[in-house]
RNA sequence: GGUGAGGUGGCUGAGUGGUCGAAAGCAGCGCUUUGCUAAAGCGCCGUACCCCAAAAGGGUACCGAGGGUUCGAAUCCCUCCCUCACCGCCA
């Protein structure tokens, strides 16, 4: 469970770590140059993966020397074609020449294979290897490590009975989980009446507050995407398992907005100016959960399609770390305005998301659970996901560099539903509405 | 879904087998001239990777992606992706 040391646990949640869907990679730059440095971050996370640093060298050296090889051969063949040209356009006989050529043609054919190879050997490799994580982050094995960075609110007094959003949702018909189950089996919400109303209510208050008080972007992409928009050409179908496929899996149903909002600018040089770029999303979210199947599997707290307000930002490296901190702030404020108690955690090093260099959860406090509950993961991943989908600016001396890429939730919307629900209930049964999603809800209470 | 036309550097746009990594123009950078602005002239100006201790310098690859033909491919052939136009279907 997630909890700063020395904090009891209230009790043991099914984590919800955001996948990190982009695939990305470390700069064989700074493996080569600095590979004690990253060698000790990747080991801080715990693993074995620091052992994939001298793996990935190795391999670096050989893949260099074959390619410097490569070259020569090329040269040579380009400076002898060119000399057949020269003594064609003069009548003169070529055959020999010829010859010599198309020999070098075939040791080409099998140093470009041997090159290719290693080159996919050396990317197979830094695909495996973790994001260095940020020096501020706590060192720990997993998330007993990870620390309390701020606390809002104060944990409800409920005057009555407490009821968990389960019990609330049938009482008050806000969702439908049998029915849901019948169209689409087990693991799928069905929101009716008011339920889907406040659905809807949460919806437009997020977006509405991210885009206009804080200078989001509102971005309603496609929600089907592409294969290399998740993996890039040749990837690791490590991810694959915990997405829906479309179409013999070409195409897939984002597990996040992140996928569509972060690759929106890819493979562009962006100028420094329009930086940062700051996007608000709102999407359904669709993952197949794979292997945890059998726990926690009642009510909405993890489902295999839910919606989401995302935020992300692309930014100059300069100041990446404050956007980092400033959309956490953003993100909390849906929180704060709902009156909801949360907490904001910085995860540890062994608890870390593979790409992300630092991440902070925001958890709601569920009277339902007694436990918090994970409604964000405000993740900084550096340049870490922009090497892998080759976006870059130009930063103020003219040189292409990598951006930094930043997302969170802002906020997932079920579990903010089910701690909204169970912290405003009342002891007749019905539900207050905060006042600040009144005009949204259209009502102040769900009876 | 069908038919047709296309995808070239930050942008526009030449280039149908041999000094083409790619003309020209625009934008950008530097210098000169001009009292400022403007204009003009000259020069520089793609990306990635490799060699070199580094700098200087040299090299290879890249003209949507991947394969093929050839001594040699931006240029010819095949497959795929995408864009545009029209037709069909449709919320």
């Amino acid at each position: 469970m997630r909890g700063p040391p020395g904090w009891a646990p209230d009790k043991d949640l099914p984590p919800s770590t955001e996948p990190s869907t982009l695939c990305a990679m470390l700069d064989i730059r700074l493996i080569r140059e600095q590979p004690d440095f990253v060698k000790s971050r990747v080991a801080s996370r715990g693993g074995s993966d620091a052992a994939k640093i001298d793996q990935v060298l190795q391999v670096d050296t050989e893949r260099r020397k074959a390619e410097t090889a490569l070259q020569q051969l090329n040269a040579d063949r380009k400076r002898l074609s060119k000399e057949i040209g020269g003594k064609r356009s003069r009548g003169e006989a070529t055959e020999d020449l010829e010859a010599q050529v198309r020999q070098m043609g075939d040791q080409i054919s099998a140093l470009t294979v041997e090159t290719a190879s290693l080159d996919e050997q050396q990317r197979d490799l830094l695909l495996q290897i973790p994001n260095t994580p940020h020096e501020a982050v706590p060192i720990g094995q997993d998330a007993t490590g990870n620390r309390l960075v701020r606390s809002w609110g104060e944990k409800p007094t409920l005057p009555g009975p407490v009821h968990d959003h389960i019990a609330l949702g049938e009482s008050l018909k806000l969702f439908d989980l049998e029915r849901a189950a019948k169209l689409s089996g087990s693991g799928f919400i069905a929101f009716t009446g008011m339920g889907a109303r406040l659905e809807r209510a949460l919806i437009n208050f997020m977006l509405d507050l991210h885009t206009r008080e804080h200078g989001y972007l509102e971005i309603s992409p496609p929600f089907l995407v592409r294969r290399d928009c998740m993996f890039g050409t040749t990837q690791l179908p490590k991810f694959e398992e915990d997405m829906y496929g479309l179409e013999e899996n070409t195409m897939f149903l984002a597990p996040t907005a992140e996928v569509p909002v972060t690759n929106f600018h890819r493979e562009e040089i962006m100028v420094l100016d329009e930086l940062p770029k700051k996007f608000a999303a709102y999407t359904p979210c669709f993952r197949r959960e794979a292997g945890s199947a059998g726990r926690e599997t009642r009510g909405i707290i993890r489902v295999h399609q839910f919606d989401k307000v995302e935020l992300v930002k692309v930014t100059a490296a300069e100041t990446s770390y404050q956007e980092w901190e400033a959309l956490t702030v953003n993100a909390e404020r849906v929180l704060q305005l709902l009156n909801l108690h949360y907490r904001v955690v910085e995860l540890c090093t062994g608890d870390l998301g593979f790409g992300s260099a630092r991440t902070y959860d925001i958890e709601v406090w569920s009277p339902g659970q007694n436990g918090y509950l994970e409604v964000s993961s405000c993740s900084h991943f550096e340049d870490f996901q922009a090497r892998r989908m080759n976006l870059r600016y130009k930063d103020a001396s003219g040189k292409n560099r990598f951006v930094h890429t930043i997302n969170g939730s802002g906020l997932a919307l079920p579990r903010v539903f089910a701690a909204l629900i169970e912290s405003y209930q009342r002891p007749d049964g019905s539900v207050a509405i905060p006042e600040k999603l009144q005009p949204y809800f259209g009502a102040t209470e769900i009876r």
